[in-house]
DNA sequence: ATATTATATACATATGCACGAATGGGTATG
DNA sequence: CATACCCATTCGTGCATATGTATATAATAT
């Protein structure tokens, strides 16, 4: 398969473009992904595996925590999901999620000890 | 499932990603397409019947001949596609179908009548 | 009417994948 | 140690879907 249809089938599950679309925002742990989509723990775990396999993220472990990273290296896919993060508001489980980022009650609700940094 | 999301799972199939981008190159019989692609009939007509179902293509008769082109609405998702289009030499199998789609002997070769127009 | 071409659909099969539940392993802290 | 928290993985299940073969429908020509 091509790398664009093996990113858009990465993509077409819903969750995993949440995840994608966040992290085009900034680096985040698996707990903070985990309460801003109210995802449990191994749902979220496994779609991040997934994307890590494929190395459309990269994983750095800080002590407790794991942090994720955006790794596109297609210049029409990383155009693509900037185009998205630019015109989120046309997107309404995207722009909720971009909500919960901004809001560090929600986005560390998972997380119940002292984040690294 | 949001309008991102049901774009990708359509195009994250090889065969659709290759018709939509063929469209977005101009319209098509479907002899055409199957010509182009060397593909078998049903499975091209049933890709475009999965198409047209979501409203990423509209077809016309025309006698005997049944036009496609593509209706997309979302402007993220045009412009991707253009972007997909216009960078074609990165991409091995759809720069192969855009020589055959110049190639009037292939992508005639499917259609044993004279087409319409 | 009959034959031929163009396209669509039905049916059967096989494969892939998302999910929940349970488990296991790494890392800190007492 | 022992415990608590963070994260990954395994397993089983059910659902969706891509494909080939065969057949049906539609238009045209002879």
């Amino acid at each position: 398969m091509s790398y664009l249809t093996e990113f858009f089938k990465i993509v077409s599950d819903e969750t995993r473009l949440r995840i994608v679309i966040l992290l085009a925002q900034g680096d985040l742990y698996v707990c903070q992904i985990s309460g801003i989509l109210n995802l449990s723990q191994p749902k979220v775990s496994k779609h991040l595996s997934k994307l890590r396999d494929l190395n459309y993220v990269v994983d750095e472990r800080k002590e407790k925590y794991i942090l994720y990273s955006l790794n596109l290296k297609d210049d029409v896919i990383k155009k693509l999901v900037q185009n998205i993060a630019e015109n989120i508001e046309h997107y309404p489980v995207l722009s909720e999620d971009r909500k919960h980022l901004a809001d560090k009650q929600i986005h560390l609700s998972q997380c119940k000890t002292k984040l690294p940094g």
